[in-house]
This record gives structure tokens, sequence and C-alpha cells, in this order.
DNA sequence: TCAAATCGTGTAATCGGTTACATGGCACAG
DNA sequence: CTGTGCCATGTAACCGATTACACGATTTGA
């Protein structure tokens, strides 16, 4: 048997379809007798309304779309989960949407949540402005966290990618690193290739060679990494790694070939992803407040939807929020009593706050 | 301005909106001069088709609504990672909603789904038949991952958590250990007592005293659990902890205590989430194959939903498929060379495949 | 040459709600 | 007694697509 309609509970309360409606939605005028027929009904009936009925009369579906380029790891899992908490607050559910390798994909993507969502949040760290203008339809509200490519015409929010690196950079020549190496997200993606930039910035102040080996982000390809640093001729006594998962294979490359972090090597991430405090040692990073971010992204995009609604297109939000990372020190770039490593006299004098190893249980 | 509606496209390329429909979803006859001339109206209005329309009169949302009672930590992002993939696949999208602490938050939420999914995924460890049945509108293809709870008249996917839970224990005892304390889930939750049970039974028949602390499978309890054990007078020379967070964070309180792993204490996880192998020691447990098990869900999900539109209903899937935890060891109960605790004989002797530390790179 | 089959296209009903407007009953004021 | 207004309720248009069916034109066969 199908499900009931509204009209089934009509008929069946013995009243017109926009008195079941009125009573349902609880505002307009419905005498209480008849409202308690109606309820008595959609109860006997086991009457569930027709989310999507409603969404194209009231062409509200609240349900907001998020485009990730990818849902492994614990990155987009802490972004997730921030995003699913704000949501949840102002009553909207979340349809995600992952693996869009290239800007096509994601493209495609966004189109065919036309009519499914009210808003969008896109991260597509491939996807550049011109080719989301051309895939955005009409009006849709969106926050854009395409890592480096600031839109100022479109509400955004970036992670200063460039500056993070130069700080990694920095706190490993505060601890007194001169050969330091870096493991590279994968090319053409826009944090990756930012964070390199400001590694690359900062050795060239420094008057120091760089040295940059490229990896996809991952885990593994950390691994990898870091073992074709052992292999190569080059000596490196410090390795700024793109992100957390790529530092923590390094950090595994470096305890099977016995090389002790962070005495003889000392190793920084970013992202500041759950994880990072748990391993050993516990990682230095950059910390990204994952959680946080996306649940600032989606209350944006909620204010967004709420300005539109209420007609108001005078003061369109199209602020680029930046999210500045804080260094996070941790045993891994933090020689212990008995180092053997030079430092050059500076062993923790940075200017983010210490953290205890374990911070987050 | 408003986005271009199906009509638009038809006044435009002077056609009725049936051929616009016709050509736009390819199948029906259409002329080749009339389709060109209708792609290219489409092209120019920037004609998006709303797909919230769609499914009203198809019936048809291509959706899929997955029900979790949490979004936090690695298990149930593995589990959206390995959902994602396969829904994908199938060219579903998917829909999340996480955070549902109780049994009536749950039931709204599969309520709010109607109208919005093709059908549903539910996994809520707190929910029993009972109140799913009351909570499932009509006939909406579901499958159920409420562990524990095999409900024989609803497809669903268990995980044999119980005999998890007494291999897990059995392999503590073939490693020598004698006082083996148990870390548990939150009570209510029917994994969590299900492999309490699995733990209780175990010792029984090894003719050992339980010992068992509560936490709350998240990496703070498990940490402040080992504390209260080693705080205890009793003593222990292993533990199973409920699931790898908690196991992780009891790693951690047991390295801050001067604790060694596995020489004075072993320890047992359950899950095997990926960064149980990237802990230091790493961490033996029970591997589920969390994305693979998302994966083989949604498939599932997908037959059902194929079958019942294909009108079939003689042979309904109501298959309460098991998935069987597999040991996985690693160093948290494996004694290297110069280990100090006794074994009964057999140091690794486990019917399970030993497995490298880093397996999954 | 005329009937039937074929084919491209248009008309309108439908999906399940919401809501502007119409309607009819009743109370109250003149 | 009648006109005005209010209020609860009903009627029907609408949201934007799909699709059964109708229709007219062309092709085919007798």
């Amino acid at each position: 048997m199908k499900p009931a309609t509204i009209r089934d509970v009509a008929r069946h309360a013995q009243v017109s379809v926009a008195s079941v409606s009125r009573a349902l939605n609880g505002s307009d005028t419905v005498t209480e007798q008849t409202r308690k027929r109606i309820l008595m009904s959609a109860e006997a009936l086991q009457y569930v309304p027709h989310s999507g009925a409603r969404s194209l009369s009231t062409s509200k579906t609240n349900t907001l779309g998020i485009i990730l380029p990818d849902l492994y790891g614990e990155f987009f899992s802490e972004l997730i989960r921030g995003m699913d908490l704000a949501a949840r607050e102002h009553g909207y559910h979340l349809i995600v949407s992952g693996s869009h390798d290239d800007a096509d994909g994601a493209a495609t993507a966004i189109r065919s949540m036309r009519g499914r969502v009210d808003g969008l949040v896109v991260l597509s760290p491939q996807i550049d402005s011109a080719n989301l203008a051309t895939a955005m339809t009409g009006r849709l509200p969106v926050v854009l966290m395409n890592g480096g490519a600031a839109d100022a015409t479109r509400p955004s929010i970036v992670v200063d990618n460039h500056g993070g690196a130069r700080a990694a950079v920095q706190h490993l020549l505060d601890g007194g690193c001169r050969d330091i190496a870096h493991i590279a997200g994968p090319a053409g993606n826009l944090e990756a290739e930012a964070r390199l930039a400001g590694y690359l910035e900062a050795m060239a102040e420094a008057g120091l060679e760089p040295h940059v080996v490229e990896g996809d982000f991952n885990q593994g390809s950390g691994h990898e990494s870091a073992q074709a640093l052992m292999k190569a001729d080059r000596r490196f006594d410090g390795v700024f790694c793109g992100n957390d998962m790529m530092a923590i294979g390094a950090l595994l490359a470096f305890q099977e070939a016995g090389v002790r972090c962070p005495e003889d090597v000392a190793v920084v991430g970013f992202d500041d992803v759950p994880i990072a405090a748990l391993v050993r040692p516990g990682l230095t990073t950059l910390r990204i407040r994952i959680a946080e971010t996306g649940r600032r992204a989606l209350q944006r995009l909620v204010s967004q939807i709420q300005a539109a609604h209420a007609g108001r297109v005078s003061d369109p939000d199209t602020t680029c929020e930046v999210v500045r990372p804080e260094l996070v020190i941790r045993s891994s770039t933090r020689a212990t009593a008995s180092t053997t490593r030079a430092t050059d006299g500076r062993p923790s004098g940075v200017t983010a706050s210490a953290q205890g190893e374990n911070q987050d249980g």
C-alpha cells in the first residue's frame, strides 16, 4: 500500500487539504476541534509529509550541499562533522558529494544539486573561479573553500597556507635545522601549491636551497617520499610536510629506518588532524580548527540564505575570511634533554602557544 | 533573475515542454533538428533541470539517506567513505544525518527523510526493532546496521561483536595474560553490550574473574578508564578495549604512567580504524573492513530499490549478513625478543593471519 | 485514391504539497 | 431587519518536471 498523502488525511478527517496543511504546520487559524480531528486522522493513517513535494511548492529544501574533492581521511571527516553540527542547529540536512577529482566532475555535481539544496559549500582545491562561475546556476547561495583562489565576488573562507608554511619553516629554522626538505601535496591542488610557495619563499629568505619531493596528501605517499629523501644524496635535518597524513607516513618511515625524530630529523605537518596528537612522537603541526572552520562555513551559508529569503540584496556577503593556522609544537620538533642535534639557542621560543601532547582527548 | 524552467526553454525553442523533456532525457523520439534547437536554447538560458521537481513526478530521488548516531571519529568517516564510493557508482547522492543520541531523535530523522530519499541505511546502536518499525513510513527500502539487534524481517548487516570479543580475549589468553580487564563502551549501546557479553563469556569459560570499567567509545574515556584501572587495587596484564579509539587513549595513558606495552600490559582494540596501524605500538585489534562494509550495505540497499522498482515482491531480501571481525596482530600484544612477561608457550599461534604493522598505507 | 500505420509533436493530467483568494456562516451595529 | 465584517474553511492555482494520450502529417499498402 502506498503511503498516505495529505489528501487521504483530508478525506479521512472530512476536511479540505488546506485545513490539513494548516493544522499540521501550526501557524494558521484552525479550530481546536478540527485540528484535533486532523491530527487523529494523520496518526491513524500514519501520515508523514512528503518533503520533496513541500520543497517544490515552498522552494525551500532545508538541505545544504557540500561538494568535496574526497571523503578520505581525518580532515574531511572533521570538516563534515563541524558542518553537520551547525546544520543540525539551524534545522538543515546535509547532502555530501565527494570524489570530484577534476574540475569537470565538481561542476557536474554542483549542477546536479539544483532543486535539491538551498545552498552549497564548495571545497574544491582544483576548481578555479571561472569554472565555478559557469557551474553556478543562477543565484544559489554559496560559500567557497577552494583554498588559495580567493574570489572577492563570493563569500569564501580560505586558509592562509602560505603564511602557515612560512611559519613551519621558521619553526624548523628556530630549532636549528639548516637542511629542510618539503614533501609537497599533489601539483594542481591549490592548497598544496600555496604551501609549497610558502616553503620556497621562506627558504629563499633564509638563503637555503629548497629540497622538494611530491606526494599526494596521503599517508602512503608520505612514507614513500621520506624513503626517497633518505635514499637521495642530499642530507636533511628537518622536513616540512604538506599535511599531517604525509607527515605521519614520514614519521613511520623514519622509525623503520632507525632515523630518530626529533633528534636526527625534525618533522612538521599541517592541519592538526585529531590523530596528530596521538602518534609518537606527537606531531608538530599547523593547526586549522577543522571542525570549527566547517561550522563557520555553514553558518555563513545559512545567514546568506536567510538574507536572500528576506529579500535583502543590499549588503551581499562577499567577505573572504582568512583562517590563520596556529603552530602547535609537539615532540616531533621538540628535542628532549638528551638531544643530539645542536640548536641555535632558541629551542622553543615561538610565538604560538605550546600545546600539551594530547590536548584533544 | 530566477533560474530558467523547462517552460522557458520550450518557449525559447518554440516547442512544447514535452519535447524539451524528451530531448534532454535522450530516450524518446525527437528529430535531430529540433533536438539541436532545444539544446541550444537550454544552453542559451543556462537551463539546469530542477531535481526536486523531477523527483516529484518520477517518484525517484536518486538520493539515499544515512542515519548515523554520530559523525565523530574514524569509524563513521570510513563508513561514509565506503558508502559514498558505492553510491557514486550507482549514480546516487548521499544525505547523511548524524548525532542521533536517542532512539526518538533517530525516529524523527527517519520520518523527515520521507520524500527526500529512495532508501535508507540506518545505523543506530540504540534503536531497537520496535521503535524502528514505528518510524518506518510505508515500504521505504532499508538496510539496518543496528548492531546486535538482528531483525530477521528486514535486510541487515551486523558485526559479530560477541565472537570478536571472544577472539580478543582468547588472543590475550594465548599470549599469557591471566588478568584481563575490559574497557567497555557505553551502556545502552548494543554493539558495546555485545562486546561486553563476549568478554564476560570468554572470561567465565577460562575460569577468570572479569574486570570491567565503562567508557564511551571516545579516546578520552579510554585514557581515563586506563588511569582508573591503574589506580585500582586489582592487577591486570591485559586490556580488551571496546573499540580502537579507547584503546589508543589507554595506550597513551600507559605510556604516560611508564607502563610498557606490550611488556607490562597487552592491549587489544576493536574495529581496526586506519589510525590503529599508525600508533606506536601498533594496535592489535579486530578488523572490520569498515569502508567495505559500508559499501556492501549501500549495494544491498540499491539492489533492494531496484527490485522494488521492478515490481518484484516475490523474494524480499531479509538476509541478516554477519560480518566476522578478523584478528589483526600488531605490537601492542606481540612481545618482542626482550619480553619480560611470561607466555604460556603460544606466543603468536593464532588462527588469524598476522599482519604487518602498516598494512594500509 | 483511400485507409491504415508510423512518427514527431503538443495538450493536459499528475506527483504532493502550499497558499491566495473565494465563500459561507455567524455576530454585531445601525 | 439588514448590512458589514470577521473568521473558519474550501477551491483551485501553482511549484517544475514527466508522460499518457491525442492529434495531424506523412508514408505505406491495397
